[in-house]
DNA sequence: GAAATCACCGTAAGCGGTTACATAAACCCT
DNA sequence: AGGGTTTATGTAACCGCTTACGGTGATTTC
């Protein structure tokens, strides 16, 4: 690799003239910068990351926070690809990488967990860090505030944060759930049960909201026994579905908030011997890969995957130019009708 | 951030005492260093990750090489996550980091494609990277060679290279193969068909010949119109068995080559209503999630998938430190035994 | 026509580490 | 006792790039 000074001495420059030609370039003179990068060219030249990070106290990565954490019961994540293939790509437009941050190992190193920001912030200084985008699966969504409050700017994913230089993007929850039900309610149900993602969770309750809104302005009573909590994962879905058929009077339609816990419910339904969509209506929420390839396929609220990454990219950008607190960004979902709820 | 000559002041040392406290520790004082240690701790100092590339040349970075191109018909890859699990978490074992690598969009930079590894080849550089772990979805392997023959220390999933420093990971696929279509035998088939993923790649070919060695060990012929070419995606998983099917003696059990064509073969089954298992049996390979929620559930070739991140990283870091050149790993397959095959 | 302005570029001081080399003190030996 | 080791540390160069500052002509200004 050429350096910075292998072109100076072939161009008869000093190497603070190559540097203006790449970062100030109106600085220098028209004939000797075309010069400088004519022979910039010939040689290849690629300006070292390690010392340009070390001079500018910036790099041209972010940081990846997402917890891989076995003994965790939901450490897979629904959809990352879609998130990472987003998030990627919009990245690379601005010329930035991004960087996956071990949790661990390092013997000079805290073990950095969710649980310990402290050793992921510290990482981010370390390696001069643009910012931090924060991906969870839905279990301990709090633990992400401790990274808000640090002042590193970061993006959350599906989770509300709130800090200095902090944002979060997430989807239309409330809105996604309320055309979930309103669809049901469309098809002439009126039992119609939900069963909700981890409580305490901001994007969670917003289903759940949006499902009662629905009800209401249908004029429905809401029922408690109709709602009931999961964690998003498929074994939470099959153990709630078990619990409201075991009701006295169970629901005809069953709104989930996700596609896993949809999934899980219908395998208990299935185990039942309950027909879908014939006896059960089912509504998920995601729209990841298996929503489409189950039995019957799964109407679902589609979310913008790729749209999280991309937005959570464009946020993390606009806080390193400057801008001191980003909006929320609020996606769209869209309704996605498969046979599972009987319209098919 | 506290610095180095920071901590040396306090201490009353040079700073190359203190670097020496980290990286030569048996070179320093026992007591000396003790102090150093001690304050260390207490401004909570950890070594800028730039300087120190830019120094050492070398940083803790491994690059991760994953075309993302939507251009391509598969992108997608079918089970990214599990690799990146493992990927991530032997890599954190060792203090490094991941690398997720910019394709293009830096104006300083040729747009870095597979088509165009100098791309990446120079990014290694630039930021020093340990190596590269490439991954690819099947499409097109080929063009891994180049990276093979740069001299940066590579391993490549599923893909066989060849290079001064480069190695791959892979299943045992021939022997996976085997044992599925054995098992397909065994429950009294004599009329095994196979979807191939893409022919040319190793890893494919080497499917198709376990498939053949099963039929031939068991004293069957080999028939031209019973292997019919794939992509490892589920269109063409459809595309095949539907020509399968159009045969006029066509197969009453069929080993695909991966999950996502077998569900594609599911498809196509079950929209020209013959029934699995009862009318066919088939088999996959892979065992992604959508294996275990389609009805029926897939009998299927199991791969450790987040094995490979796992060989991939232990192959990386012992060409890091050394080693010349790694032998290929090849990890073991599983048949899991689902509803598809008529066994369950 | 001298002073002020401007365009352009070189000098040099960082950025925060690592490490070859020099130095000094303590230790060993005959 | 004096030369040869060892051990422990400091000095300073270096990694490759950025940038504040200053200097040099050329150009403008009154």
């Amino acid at each position: 690799m050429a350096t910075g000074r292998e072109i100076a001495q072939l161009c008869g420059v000093s190497v603070a003239t190559v540097s203006r030609v790449f970062n100030q370039p109106e600085t220098v003179n028209e004939e000797t910068r075309s010069r400088v990068l004519r022979v910039a060219k010939e040689l290849d030249y690629r300006p070292n990351e390690s010392a340009r990070a070390l001079s500018t106290k910036q790099s041209t990565m972010i940081g990846l926070v997402w917890d891989t954490d076995h003994r965790r019961p939901g450490w897979r994540h629904p959809y990352l690809q879609d998130l990472l293939i987003g998030l990627k790509s919009a990245l690379s437009a601005h010329g930035y990488h991004l960087l996956m941050l071990a949790t661990s190992g390092d013997a000079r190193e805290v073990g950095a967990s969710l649980a310990d920001p402290v050793g992921y912030v510290n990482m981010t200084r370390r390696h001069h860090l643009g910012g931090l985008v924060l991906i969870d699966s839905g279990s301990d969504a709090e633990a992400f505030g401790a990274f808000a409050q640090s002042g590193v700017p970061c993006v959350a994913v599906d989770v509300v944060v709130d800090g200095p230089r902090a944002t979060y993007v997430t989807s239309d929850n409330a809105g996604g759930a309320f055309s979930a039900v309103q669809h049901l309610l469309g098809l002439g149900h009126t039992r119609i049960a939900t069963i909700t993602g981890p409580l305490g969770n901001q994007p969670s309750e917003a289903r759940v909201s949006g499902y009662r809104r629905a009800l209401v302005e249908a004029g429905h009573s809401l029922r408690d026994d109709y709602v009931v909590a999961g964690d998003y994962y498929r074994a939470s879905g099959t153990a709630a579905m078990q619990r409201l058929l075991a009701l006295p009077e169970p629901p005809t339609a069953v709104f989930a908030a996700s596609d896993e816990m949809a999934v899980g419910a219908l395998l208990a339904a299935r185990a039942a011997g309950v027909r879908v969509p014939e006896d059960l209506a089912l509504v998920g929420f995601d729209d990841i890969e298996i929503a489409s390839v189950v039995e019957p396929a799964l109407t679902t609220v589609s979310q913008d995957k790729p749209g999280f990454g991309v937005a959570a990219a464009k946020a993390i950008m606009a806080m390193i130019t400057g801008a001191e607190r980003e909006a929320p960004v609020v996606l769209p979902t869209r309704l996605v009708v498969r046979g599972s709820c009987g319209a098919g």
